[in-house]
DNA sequence: AACAACCTCGCCCGAAAGGGTGATTTCGAT
DNA sequence: ATCGAAATCACCCTTTCGGGCGAGGTTGTT
């Protein structure tokens, strides 16, 4: 992965990389630590552990997720109606991205096999489709 | 207009002409005419009523068009009622255009101003918000 | 073990949609 | 007569979507 997440991932270790070492250099000046040594090495350990930790955190909330049920007869998977519900509310790529924990290419992965499965050639028809067919109540309201 | 219709509309003046005089040389070449004489001037005058009566259709057919019934408390004006419904429908801008004989930038423009009446900003949340208000039925029905 | 389905993600490209400006015409109300 | 809303259209530019490719990992079934 390469996009979003990731660099913002990238960015907060890096921030709070520097924040750590910030404190310490302060620690240093307010003759709470001596030098650069055992200390200095511990925190910024800490910035692998972190990232370690953001990670790990990602895909726990991608394991273990509440899921909204779907129709039985449905011929789209359980993510594909997720992303489907998600985008007759109205909501960009982007946005469902956000909504569901996955990146944009995701999104539109998903997007490409709902449209294959139900035949259609945009996610306006795809939308139209599936409430004809009973996958979509009529009203899933909009802020 | 500079698009589709208008180069349309000169195509086939333009191929009408053409056998138009198509025609008149062969009348020459069979001594049923002597020369370019009055009835060729005839027939070449003949392309710019066409062209007029192109028009003339046109304007007609944009006159007394039936008009599909819209909700009487909705803020959407006729026209742009009908865009939406063709949008929700799952048809493109340009499949828009050609229902309802206007170009495509009229459509683009028409849900310009509905989305700014609805205050949304794809055409996904459009219809969502549509149907929300009561201003669409529940299933348009696509084919 | 092998297979299918599902979920995830990246990259690339072209098509569609969105956003803004400006303009003309028509028509009804003031 | 003028004023505003509606409808029509063009041109420009940016963003989003769609389509196709490949490619991992997981899960469940045979």
């Amino acid at each position: 992965m390469q996009d979003r997440s990731f660099w913002l991932t990238v960015v907060v270790v890096g921030v709070v990389a520097a924040l750590l070492m910030s404190v310490t250099k302060w620690a240093q000046y307010s003759y709470l630590l001596r030098d650069w040594s055992v200390e200095f090495y511990l925190l910024i350990s800490g910035a692998p552990l972190l990232l370690a930790g953001l990670l790990f955190g990602r895909w726990l909330g991608r394991s273990r997720r509440e899921r909204q049920p779907k129709p039985a007869n449905s011929p789209l998977s359980q993510r594909e109606f997720e992303v489907l519900a998600e985008v007759a509310r109205g909501h960009s790529n982007q946005e469902v991205a956000d909504q569901l924990h996955v990146s944009l290419n995701t999104v539109k992965t998903h997007l490409q096999s709902i449209y294959g499965k139900l035949d259609v050639k945009r996610r306006t028809q795809a939308i139209e489709k599936a409430r004809h067919l009973g996958l979509l109540k009529q009203d899933h309201s909009i802020g």
